[in-house]
DNA sequence: TCAGGTACTAACCGAAAGGTAAGTGAGGAT
DNA sequence: ATCCTCACTTACCTTTCGGTTAGTACCTGA
């Protein structure tokens, strides 16, 4: 496996993923159970949901902490990691804020 | 097709691609023809250059301009929201380089 | 004459990503 | 008794992405 070549190609790779902005977007407001947040993110599946915060939390971006209770309770919020990386993402959000309508523009589909 | 949900969602839509940050980064010094930037970027071919040059340049990300000359030469710069996206994800390539070992560490390969 | 550089284009293929649908097992509500 | 919620897990299928190989048309230098 080639090294990353710069600081935003490792980025891009902790990121990379359909949902895993979506999913960091949603934790920047405090923790939430799994089924908040697939309320949360519309359209995502638990399948895809559970793989992408299993990524995320191999990366150390985000906690998973199991209640053990019954009903069973899952909780997931950012590490000081995860913080950090939101803090980063913010300009890029702006940026695409700022211009979403151009971008909506020119979408391919 | 469902509009962006946010900024992050529209940018993440444009960034996307294996190569796309990789194009970004080294046009920022300046134009460059089709030429150099396959050199520059190691490990593109010319398939997957072209078509997210393309890309891009739908996106109005990308200038590119031809020179009717023999050889042919064609030349690709930054538009201004070229650039001020490239200034957007500065703070997101920092990040990176910040925590390159931890993610070195981490990489799933 | 022939390889090499210029910037592409097209056909094909395999891998990876993402989506669908169903099942799990415990308990609480109706 | 049956459904519902919780947080998953599994098997399968489709779509997308990226890579390989080859070919185009033109001119230059050896």
């Amino acid at each position: 496996m080639i090294p990353y070549t710069c600081g935003l190609d490792a980025a891009a790779d902790v990121i990379g993923g359909k949902w895993k902005p979506r999913i960091l977007w949603a934790l920047h407001s405090g923790p939430m159970r799994f089924g908040e947040l697939r309320r949360a993110i519309a359209g995502v599946t638990e399948k895809m949901l559970i793989q992408q915060l299993r990524e995320l939390e191999s990366r150390d971006i985000v906690h998973r902490e199991v209640f053990h209770q019954v009903p069973p309770k899952v909780e997931y919020s950012l590490t000081d990691l995860g913080r950090s990386l939101n803090v980063a993402l913010a300009p890029l959000d702006a940026w695409g804020a700022d211009h979403l309508d151009e971008l909506e523009a020119s979408r391919a589909g």
